[in-house]
Order: structure tokens, then sequence, then C-alpha cells
DNA sequence: TTAACTGTAACTATCTTTGTTACTGAAGCT
DNA sequence: AGCTTCAGTAACAAAGATAGTTACAGTTAA
């Protein structure tokens, strides 16, 4: 792969997770909120439509909206939804039957994206949108209580420490 | 990343373990054996003898050959050497601060990407080149087998089903 | 000193990814 | 019915990444 859709697609559906449980977005909304064309997050969404991750309506009050709770998509769904999947490419031009590694190095190859494939499957299927949006708020937190201190908003010129709570 | 660039490292380090211990080929050997050309194979032999897994030498007689064994080698430091280790890309376009997703999505991602890693490091770090080489002589001893069935070497045209062992 | 190498820069070609425009058909509204 | 607002998709343009090529400086052995 080595696009963004990955980064788009959760982002695009943190926003949707965010609100309401069926809150729907236009794809005109999602394009402004991710600084993109709505092209391309329509593109998106219908592959997130194929894998049963979104439902989309057509029509005037249309848009899109999660087909599940935050708590049942994982992020690997997401990533298969959208990439083809392999994390390295094969070489453009085969390699030479005559070699004894030539011969083989592609079938090779081919297994150990098998186990690549596995491991990203383990990890990214740990984590779900529900916790995404978590590890979000707690960014945000963090963010407030830098802000905090930066400003002295917290009395005194001492503030150096600083708590990691939300305050 | 998504570039062949790990697919030809692994073949060119594979050509440099499979002969002597101290087997030294030159980048112009090694490009016919991969099919491209021989600048190619040298950028990435720049970036391998950085990262201490092979040693080059330049001038006559020159060439390349594995720093250390091949049982000391994995996958992980090839894969680590070669790409700039990132499995998606984060947004071409900044999201906007206003938004309480857009503030935190990329810090995110970041985390996320983080846990990629190390699931990638865990898994490739597991497979040495050794075994590599292992593997593709399994291949092959497949290949002969099959190839054996093909040619009706076996004597007989009731050879419909065979076993998958090699031989 | 010459010949055979590596290492790199600079350039071109090719392919991939992203952005854009334009159109079709779906769904609600008057 | 006719209008408006939307998703879905095709077709094309722009931008970016990847790979291939040529050229040359510096290194080493004979």
């Amino acid at each position: 792969m080595a696009s963004s859709r990955f980064s788009i697609a959760v982002h695009t559906l943190a926003l949707l997770a965010h609100g309401a449980a069926d809150k729907s977005l236009k794809s005109e909304a999602i394009a402004c909120l991710v600084k993109t064309n709505a092209v391309v997050i329509r593109r998106l969404l219908s592959d997130l439509s194929c894998a049963k991750i979104v439902v989309s309506q057509a029509g005037a009050a249309g848009g899109s909206r999660l087909a599940k709770k935050p708590e049942e998509i994982n992020l690997f769904e997401i990533y298969q939804a959208i990439e083809g999947g392999e994390i390295f490419t094969l070489h453009r031009q085969t390699p030479p039957e005559s070699c004894d590694i030539g011969r083989s190095i592609q079938a090779v190859l081919g297994e150990i994206q098998d186990v690549l494939d596995a491991a990203v499957k383990e990890s990214l299927g740990k984590i779900s949108l529900a916790e995404v949006l978590q590890m979000i708020e707690t960014e945000n937190e963090n963010c407030r209580a830098k802000y905090q201190l930066k400003t002295g908003r917290q009395a005194g010129k001492t503030a150096n420490k600083v708590s990691n709570e939300g305050f």
C-alpha cells in the first residue's frame, strides 16, 4: 500500500462515530473536515460500504453512517476494506528460472507476506474504532493541559510540572 | 513503503548467502540475476552497508559480501535498512485544528503506526536469512517433485494422485 | 598506469495516488 | 410531475513516488 487512504478512512469513521449513534454525514461535509475532495471520500465510503462498515443513502437528506457500533468495528477490517493489503511488492521483472534462488524467491516472498499479513491482522484487529475515539479524547485532554501550562492559567510561574490528567 | 526494494534486497542477500561464507558478488552480476539495473543494486547495497549487513569493496576485484552469518541477519534488519518504515501515510493536508477529531487524529494515527511497527518487528525479526535460504530449498524440492510428475518420469499414465513430499 | 570496480548525482521514464469535472440515478420536497 | 440534493462512478488531469539509465569521481589490484 503506502497511501493515505487508511488515515483518511480512520478519520472519516471517527467523525461518523463521534456524535449520535446513527449520525449521518454528507460526503461534502466529511471532505471539508478531512481537507480533501468529496469524490475521494465517496470512493472510500464506497469501499467501506462494500465491507459493511458503513451504510450510505442517496438522494436529498442522504449521507453515510456507521453500519454497526464503534465497538464492533476494528482497524483490520478497515485496513482490509481499503488497501490491496500487500506491504511490499514483488519484483517488477520475474527473476530467471535458471537460477536456484530466482526460481523460488517469489514464492518465498509470498510466504513472508503472509506472515506479515497475519501480524498486521493480529495487531490492528485488537483496536476498535471505539478505542480510537478514546485515544483521540485522551490526546485532546493532553493538549488542553499543555495549553493551560503555556498560558499560565494555573496561577504562578512555578508551574513546571503538570499532571497528565484532564484537569 | 510499497516498493519492491525489500523483495530485491532479500533476493540479493539470498544470493550472497548461497555460496561460500565469504562469497563476494559484483553489482553487475547481482543485477543480472535479479533482472534489474546495476545502479539499483548498488543503491540497495549502499543502504545495507550502512546497516552493517553487507560489506562492499571498491576497485578491481571488488564486490559485496555478507557482513555476518546468515543466521545472524533477520528480515526486520533488512526491512529497516531499506524502507522508510511507514506502512501507511498521514493526510497530505493537515486537518483543521478547529475540529475535535481533526486536532488529534494524526497523533493517534502515529500511535497506530507504532503498534504496527512493533508487530512487523516481532514477526520479521523472527525470520533469519538462513531460514529464508531453507525455505527456498524446500520450494525448489517441491518444484522438482511437480516437474517429475508432469514429465511422467515416475513411470505409468495413472499417476494422478501424488504425495506432496519431496519425491 | 590501466582496467575493473563501487558510490552518487542528475536525469528520464513509468507507474501510482490524488484531485477534478461531469454525468447518472436515487430519494425527498413542493 | 418537476425540482433539488445527494451518492456512485467514469474519465481525465495533476502531482508524487519508484525504477531505470547515463555519466563520472574515487578506490583498488595487477
